[in-house]
DNA sequence: TGCACTCGGTGCACCGTTGCACTCGGTGCA
DNA sequence: TGCACCGAGTGCAACGGTGCACCGAGTGCA
């Protein structure tokens, strides 16, 4: 088949078409049940495919989870390389501070709000918290992490991978911190009111990281 | 598998589910290009699966076509069904009349007229008719026939076959030529003045049928 | 009149799903 | 404390669908 015919295949359709179903499903469940509050069964029956379909595609639940939770995340990656066009000349010369400023621009735009909220329900819901569960999620967020510093090594790649790793940390787990500080004054609410204290927060995060830890220089 | 269990599996459902998907879309791609002026890779395309599935399913175009059909001119077998039930004591004894009766109430009791009107679009569209889609049908009467006189000789054995085979196929025949007056007085239409048309000319046929074609005995 | 094309139909190998029996770990209860 | 049950996960075979190359009949055109 020549390879210029751009569609895929009915196959490959329909395995992509029952992999993102089940994925759907997982995030659906989770939200309604408030956790892990459901079984290989009831996904599967969700996603209307076999239990076994399940485990063709993903290799355990904590799989599925952590691509609901990959979809979730993935606007900010997204947002970073649109703020950061691969083809742009001239860039490859500057600071670990030039990439800063681009991954803060990309926070700044990424509209966080609605993911956040999500996770907080899903994670937190009526019961306790599953500890297995927040490990699936910092799986995903060290696995995000790492595809971060990847898109930042592609585009800086004279600026010290220590630099942009210690940056893409300092970052993820700084949005861990906010979010805990946001979900105290909102109670994750996904409204504008919830949206301009997580916008002051990031503001304050990005602040402190631009200016460092170090003595205040004062005034000059 | 215990049998018991009612529900057929998702194998079965899946197939059945096809199945029933090609037959849908030979019908609409009949009534809509007025004939066979669609291809298998149309068929296949509106069914949703592929050419190949499409044979899985049936042999040929034609049994497709037998199928369409089969459906459409299902009304009445089932109406028989309804007005002869399997488990109606005393009956066996009765005459080919008595059958002859229960035909003609079926045959007055189902709205034909759908089906008619879809018959008349889809093998008269805006082309010359097709011997072969002709062919197809007459083949589908045939095979309707021949179950209609199943059931009849199922709830009346002791009743002539010979008796029950022609009167099976006098009648399916003279469906065929009421078609014909109908279409001509109607134009195929499927609305209430059809039906009144349509009405008539069944009792009429009904009337001449259970008459016969002897002399006529004069009042008495 | 010969050739190229279309389309119905076919054989075969492969893919993805499914059914099902099974294992193992965890849990609850008598 | 042992047993029964539940549910995640697994191996394997079968099923249904799919891709693709092919054949043959029919058709249109140079």
């Amino acid at each position: 088949m020549p390879s210029s015919h751009p569609t895929t295949d009915r196959r490959a359709a329909l395995k992509e078409r029952h992999r993102r179903d089940i994925v759907a499903a997982a995030a659906a469940l989770l939200e309604e049940t408030g956790g892990l509050n459901f079984t290989i069964e009831d996904l599967a029956a969700r996603a209307d495919v076999s239990r076994r379909t399940v485990f063709n595609h993903f290799a355990s639940l904590s799989d599925v989870l952590a691509a609901v939770f990959d979809d979730v995340m993935g606007g900010l990656l997204a947002c970073y390389q649109a703020q950061a066009p691969l083809d742009a000349g001239g860039r490859a010369w500057a600071g670990v501070d030039a990439v800063f400023d681009e991954l803060a621009a990309a926070l700044r735009a990424t509209d966080l709000v609605p993911s956040m909220s999500y996770l907080t329900r899903s994670l937190i819901g009526e019961k306790e918290r599953s500890p297995w569960l927040d490990g699936v999620l910092l799986r995903v967020l060290e696995d995000g992490g790492l595809r971060l510093a990847a898109a930042m090594r592609e585009r800086r790649p004279r600026v010290d991978p220590l630099e942009i790793d210690l940056l893409v940390n300092t970052v993820i787990h700084g949005v861990l911190v906010v979010h805990r500080h946001w979900y105290e004054a909102t109670d994750a609410a996904d409204d504008d009111a919830s949206r301009v204290v997580w916008s002051g927060l990031v503001e304050r995060f990005l602040s402190r990281l631009r200016a460092g830890y170090g003595p205040d220089p004062g005034p000059s």
